[in-house]
DNA sequence: CTGAAAGCGCTAACAC
DNA sequence: GTGTTAGCGCTTTCAG
């Protein structure tokens, strides 16, 4: 355990040179630097094993090659999605990615940002647990760069982010069920906290009025998760008897209201269709799969990861704010 | 965007004080620190919004309060668990964790090992693609302690790690089925090359036999995805039309396997009972709920925090392999 | 083509 | 109680 690891001063010492000439070789600035010094170096490099240390670098360049997430928990379907697809994009950028997990609590929010704030990343992704302003101010006084994805944040509608609009896809959800014959189409939207989620249940009331067949009393709020998709499904049933469809504020929640459903004897979609919402590849491990409103997860995470490093590169932008869409896609519980 | 972010010196100036002291008190070591000085720094670096410059830190101190977690894919949600209950542990001893992905390729596996030298991580918990000593080389050669979580690497089974022992889970799991009169029940494995798996074949094949009821002809193999799961299944119905009973080497398979089975017209649990294996946590979100050989997952991602926090400190240890236990977990598929 | 020297922000001895 | 000093490993002018 007590080996000490090479730097350059070991290299230039064995080579004959001074560290100088090694960090242009090994940093590819090495136009002017004999062929001969540079194989010499590159390959004691080789055999000392040599890996730099990024810490001494980013001290004096004051980067780090490294972009924050933010992100409410790794272990919720959506997010451990859009994670990977912005890892994945970072990665082909050459960047690395530090998680931080947040449980939509505004605190741990606070400690995500100040410990990269520490770490010198050169930006960050935020997906927002709800009212961030005090985060984003803390990114906004050390001068970090950043880009919010899914969430907006009250009063923040402006700053450079990755959004999808959902309206549209709710509402071919809702025509398509009208289309089946539905009428009696409930909505088990999320907190209202989360703009997100108002966007979505408005598309619904819009939807619903146009066709003539909105009832406010249809209308149900939970905290999406499975279990509240289960227990409002149940209180549904009970409330809507003949309730012939139900559309859900997400994936998760209407998975739980497909379990529910099942135990209480319906069968999907004969007796009554249901609908979610993300598109979470989960979505189509059960039977029968599940219709959704399909966000671009992948897209989001790309793109939000790209807007993000051309910020962070001063890349002249038209607009800093990327607006994509949701779209149903009709699978078997409808 | 152009904001220079205080330093130690900034405060030290306006202060009236030189770093050392500013250092001292940010460090909690200010025993001799006057209490009046002492109360003018945390004001002003307060005021100043101060974030200490951990790269700098870690420059000198040569750690990092960082480790690495290298993992195949954190969209599959066993891996998403177990990281989660790595970074939360992590979390709570005052260290931060950065993920890496690695599809189970080992060359992304050193890229990403390299990337954490560099950034200096204080140790490593490492679940391995494959056949990687040449990974775990470059980490001894680097003097990075690491921990090997789930998967055995052959040739390093005498490494820190934490396991979980599957045979006594499967059979009983084998053993179930057999009392609900099930005889002819095949298995569904994963790649040779991860031992793991192997393990998990093997314990069905030794209480098969014990039962008398083992046929080599019921023993099939997949990568383990959903996919594969529905495939494999399909077959298994046209090979074996009167099999009562399939074994799975995890839950995603199994997953797969219910949805075929369901729409080849088969009712799970009355015409055939499956098993999976791992218990994530969405193998409960379908109905029926999976019966599965439950991983302590949350258990093995803290006691691999644990274990590798406790090497970095040099605590002395009696073991350095932590071996957990699978357990039949029985719901409503068998 | 390569070396010398300064300095990034911080810690840790050791003075005073 | 607090300052001085050195230096972690690296990059980057500027000389030569």
């Amino acid at each position: 355990m007590k080996v000490k690891k090479p730097t350059m001063l070991d290299i230039a010492n064995q080579v004959g040179v001074t560290k100088a000439t090694v960090s242009m070789v090994l940093n590819k600035k090495d136009e002017l630097i004999s062929p001969e010094t540079r194989d010499k170096i590159l390959k004691v490099a080789d055999e000392l094993g040599y890996i730099p240390n990024s810490f001494a670098r980013s001290l004096i360049t004051k980067k780090s090659g490294t972009i924050g997430i933010i992100i409410p928990d790794i272990t919720n379907p959506f997010f451990a999605e859009i994670a990977r697809a912005i890892e994945d994009e970072a990665n082909r950028l050459q960047y690395n990615v530090i998680f931080c997990n947040t449980d939509n609590q505004v605190p741990k929010e606070e400690s995500a940002i100040r410990l990269l704030i520490g770490k010198l990343v050169d930006g960050v992704i935020f997906i927002a647990g709800g009212t961030s302003e005090t985060s984003l101010a803390l990114l906004n006084q050390h001068a970090v760069s950043f880009v919010l994805v899914d969430r907006y944040i009250p009063g923040c509608e402006d700053y450079p982010g990755v959004y999808c609009m959902s309206d549209d896809g709710v509402m071919d959800g809702v025509r398509h069920l009208y289309e089946k014959g539905r009428r009696k189409i409930a909505y088990v939207r999320g907190p209202r906290e989360l703009r997100v989620f108002e966007y979505r249940v408005n598309a619904y009331k819009e939807m619903m009025t146009t066709l003539g067949i909105y009832d406010e009393r249809y209308v149900y709020e939970v905290l999406p998760s499975l279990e509240a998709g289960i227990a409002v499904t149940e209180q549904i049933a009970r409330d809507v008897p003949d309730v012939d469809g139900i559309i859900y504020c997400n994936d998760m929640t209407a998975m739980g209201g497909l379990k529910a459903l099942t135990r209480l004897g319906y069968h999907v979609p004969r007796d009554i269709s249901i609908i979610g919402y993300d598109n979470i590849k989960i979505s189509q491990f059960i039977e029968p799969e599940l219709t959704t409103v399909a966000q671009p997860i992948a897209e989001m995470g790309e793109a939000a990861c790209n807007l993000l490093i051309n910020i962070i590169n001063e890349v002249p932008l038209k607009e800093q704010k990327i607006f994509l869409y949701a779209e149903l896609v009709v699978r078997g519980t409808s």
